[in-house]
Parts: C-alpha cells; structure tokens; sequence
DNA sequence: CTGGTGTCTCCCCCGGGGGGAGAGTCCACC
DNA sequence: GGTGGACTCTCCCCCCGGGGGAGACACCAG
C-alpha cells in the first residue's frame, strides 16, 4: 500500500492530479481510510496510472480515457487509442497548413488581388447539404464529394463541383454547408438531392493553390468588397476549378470564392 | 467602418472572440463609439486579425501574439515567430514519444525486471546542476552535456556520464537536476564545479533503448522496491551506459536507473 | 415611428491544471 | 509514551481561451 506522495514519486503524476483523478473516477485508489481521507494505492495501478500519464500527454480527454480504461477488452480499446492517434494525425495536418499560411501572411502580398462582378443565374445542380461544426468541415467535405461522385459519376460535364458556406459558421463555429455538382436533372440518393441555386450577384476572385490559406483570400476579397462600397449578404460560395481531382501538383490548383454583393448600381468599382 | 459582426464574418474570428481580444488589448478596434460602446473596424485591420487567428490555431499564447504584433521590426518579429514553429517541433517530438511508449505500455511486458541491490560508493565529479522544469528537461539536458564535454573533453575515462533527478521534479513540476561525468580531478569552470556524490544504496535495473518510455521502467522499478519492502530515499539516479553519443542505433542504448533504498537487513530480495 | 436585428455588458460554465490556507494524521525518534 | 516534522486532507481561488445566455440598449429600413 501506498500513500499519495509515494504513488506520486513512482508514477510521476503530482498529488494534485491523482486526487483530482480519483475525484473523477479515473483512478481509484485501492483503499481510502474512512476516518482520516488518506487514499493508498497499490503497485499494481502504477501501470494504470502510466497509461493515463501518456494519454494525457497525447491531450486525451479525461472522458475518453476514462473510457478507455473502462474497455476491457483489448482489441476495442486499441481501436479507441487509435482513434485518438489519428485525431493527432488530422491535428498535426492543421498544424502544418497554419505554418504555410501564417508563412504567406506574413511575406508581403505583391500582386494586387484580381476582382469582378458576376451575375450568377439561378442553377439546378445536385447537393448534399448539412450543418456542420468547422472542425469537422474537411472531413465532411471529403464525404459529400465522393457521395456526390458515387451518383452522378466521375464525368464533370456540366461544369465543376462548388459549395455554399453560411455565414454563421465563422460567426458561431458551426452553420449550414452545401456542396454541389451541376447536372441538369439532379438524383435523389442517399443525401444527393436536387437544389435551384438562386441568381445572385458575386464579388469573385480565384484562389491559387492549396486550400489552407483560403481565408487569406478570404479577407482580401471581403476588404475589398468593403472598399467598393458593397453589401455583404448570404453565404459565401466557392467553385472548384482544379483541385485535388484534377492533379496532385498542389500550386495548380484554383479555388473560386464568390463573395455576394448588392450591387450600388451607381458605383463603378475601382481597383 | 465595419460593425464588429461584419468583420467576424470577413475574418472568420468569433464575435466572442473579437470582444476577447479587444479586452486583451490584441486588436483594438479602430474606433469605438463612446456612447454606445459599439466596436467598429477598419479594413486594414482584417490582416493583423488573420494573422492573429493563425498564431493562435499554433496555439501561441495571447500575451505571446500580443508580443509578435507589437513587434515592428520584421526580422526580430520573424524571429518571435520562428521560436514559436520550434516550440511547436519540440511539441511533435514529445508527442512522438507519448506514442512509442503508449505503444510499449499497451503490449503486454514479456520479460521480467532484472534489479540487483548496489552499494554504490561515494564519488568524485564534475557536475552542472539546476533547478528545471519539466518541460524545460530536455533542453537543459542537452546544454549541460555538452558543457561537460567542452569542460572535461570528449574520452570518458573515468566511466559513462550520470543523472540525479530530484523527487520533487516528478511530484511537483519542478526540482534539481545534476548531471556529471566522473572525473579524479573536477575543474571549476562556467557551470561545472567539482561534487562529491554521497555513497548509497541503491536498487539497480537497466532500460533500454529510447529515454522516452523510461519512465514505463522506472514504474516497473518503483514496484519492483515496493514489493520488496525496502523504504524510497533521495534523488533517483541514472547512469548512460550507452547513448546518443555512442551510437545512432537507438535500440542499443542502455541507462541504468538506480532508485535509492534503506535495505531491510534481514530480508533478501525475492524476484 | 416601429420592429427586427445587431451589439453591449455581465455572469456562469467548460477542461485540466496550479497555489495556498488551515486542520487533521502518521510515524520515527527521543 | 510524547512530540515534532512531514504528510495528507478539504476548500477556495486562480490560470488559460473559449462558449452560452440574459437583459438592456443601438441601429436602420420600411
């Protein structure tokens, strides 16, 4: 039997945190006297309490090593560690397009950003549409398109694939998203259904290369948009051009991002 | 002038967010009306905000970014910021590690524990001790090794370096470190200075490859004492029998741990 | 002028940890 | 068998960087 401190020692967790761990069901320790409070543990949860050590070193929250811990049997529980490890995957993904990015805001932009007005006319295209929480955004975005290629085919005969971001999902972290392909007349599969894209009226400019530093983009389309005494209003759309789909040579890609306007018709927009 | 909802959507920062960083002094709007207290942005401004909200997806601390923004200077800013992406690289690295030894601690241990019993006499060397954090470890560790070898030159004569760790470094964040190579006759020159090791008993057993899940051993060690009834003392040593300076082949790298202990005359130690 | 939407401040909550106060316990030594 | 020092207990407050929601005010188009 041991007491906290030495627990602590062995397992290099701080008394602090193995009180805290016991409080939240995580590590119980073997005995606790009922009249003085003291916990003892025994030698045998210093495996268990090394596991949670690394767990959290791999930011695991407590919830889920708790479930973790809870899983007996070994095979689930190394599907549930390995959920974790690719969640780290996909963190360090993040990561890196942070890095790129950051890397582009901060070397001077040289070429001025090229923008139009467009009249967009109303479109029949084929869309799957959700609410979505930005963290989840890449992943979905994966699902829909392939869900989108499964039933309308590979072919892009109607013009590329593009997709409608509502504006709450910047302002609240989580809004509606559409994806959509053109067709002129649209499935109803599986989350596939057909959609008439209303007319609008787009501020546009093309985004180079990969999609990580969009909202750089992002921003210098919405200065601008601002500087030429427009409104903003409704979602953001964007058109794929070339993307990953097209080639693998990141720098060739072309993302669209239409920003909706309404037109000040006696302004003429000035660069 | 852009009200703050409409620089939230331009800058894909909350309007929570915005409100936080004003507080924090991190973007400070360009005006704020003095009546109503309404927030208003200029759209230069949207830059430093996404420059904000990418060190902040690196998660730079707000007083850090506050740092990096109030620096004019590009090239002592780049600087700030590259100290950040190493951060984040040693970050990967620790990460890494928890991996390799989740990995170690989730396979089940086929070989038993080999400790033996040591009196270890008192020593003479030359030693760079501190006080360290927990994170800083690493960093610590390889500084003063190589002051050692600047000090004392590379041939290790008298025997392969060591390590005492305080007790408190794992129990509270923060203890002494020593590290020294043995030496008949220690300089005293920077941070190296002669000390005399006090002899002690010690119970003995030697990990293997990595230093990252050394503490998976030390685990195994500390039951191995609390089995065999003898009571923790003092600072637990290490000695590098093989390391990174004797060989790449991190398989082959031996660190003895040695976990101080009053022997308990009459027992002899049962594997 | 009026209603809807935007914005304000204020307080509470989250997770995962740390600092410190004040009281009670354990145990080795005398 | 005391006693002092080390250990441990609980409790409250703080850190960071965010989010939720209430209730009050401001803005602006019809």
């Amino acid at each position: 039997m041991l007491a906290i401190g030495e627990f602590s020692r062995l397992t290099h967790l701080s008394i602090r945190t193995l009180r805290r761990y016991h409080e939240g069901g995580l590590l119980e320790p073997e005995l606790v006297d009922a009249s003085s409070g003291y916990r003892y543990y025994s030698a045998d949860q210093i495996p268990v309490a090394q596991v949670i050590h690394r767990l959290r070193e791999l930011d695991v929250p407590l919830a889920d090593v708790r479930r973790i811990l809870g899983t007996s049997d070994p095979d689930a529980r190394a599907a549930l560690v390995a959920a974790h490890l690719s969640r780290l995957e996909a963190e360090l993904a993040r990561t890196r397009h942070a890095v790129t990015s950051l890397r582009r805001l901060l070397t001077p932009e040289p070429a001025p950003l090229h923008v139009e007005l467009r009249a967009e006319p109303e479109t029949m295209v084929a869309a799957v549409a959700d609410d979505v929480s930005t963290g989840d955004v890449a992943a979905w975005f994966a699902g829909a398109m392939s869900e989108l290629d499964a039933v309308l085919g590979p072919s892009a005969e109607h013009g590329p694939a593009g997709g409608l971001y509502d504006n709450s999902l910047f302002e609240h972290g989580r809004g509606r998203l559409l994806l959509y392909r053109p067709s002129a007349a649209p499935p109803q599969r599986g989350r596939v259904h057909p959609v008439h894209l209303p007319a609008v009226e787009l501020a546009v400019t093309t985004h180079h290369g990969d999609h990580d530093d969009a909202d750089v983009t992002y921003g210098q389309l919405g200065a601008w948009v601002v500087a030429n005494a427009l409104t903003v209003a409704g979602p953001v759309r964007e058109r794929y051009l070339v993307g990953p789909r097209d080639t693998d040579d990141v720098a060739a890609w072309r993302t669209e991002i239409g920003w909706p306007v309404f037109r000040v018709a006696s302004e003429a927009p000035h660069p």
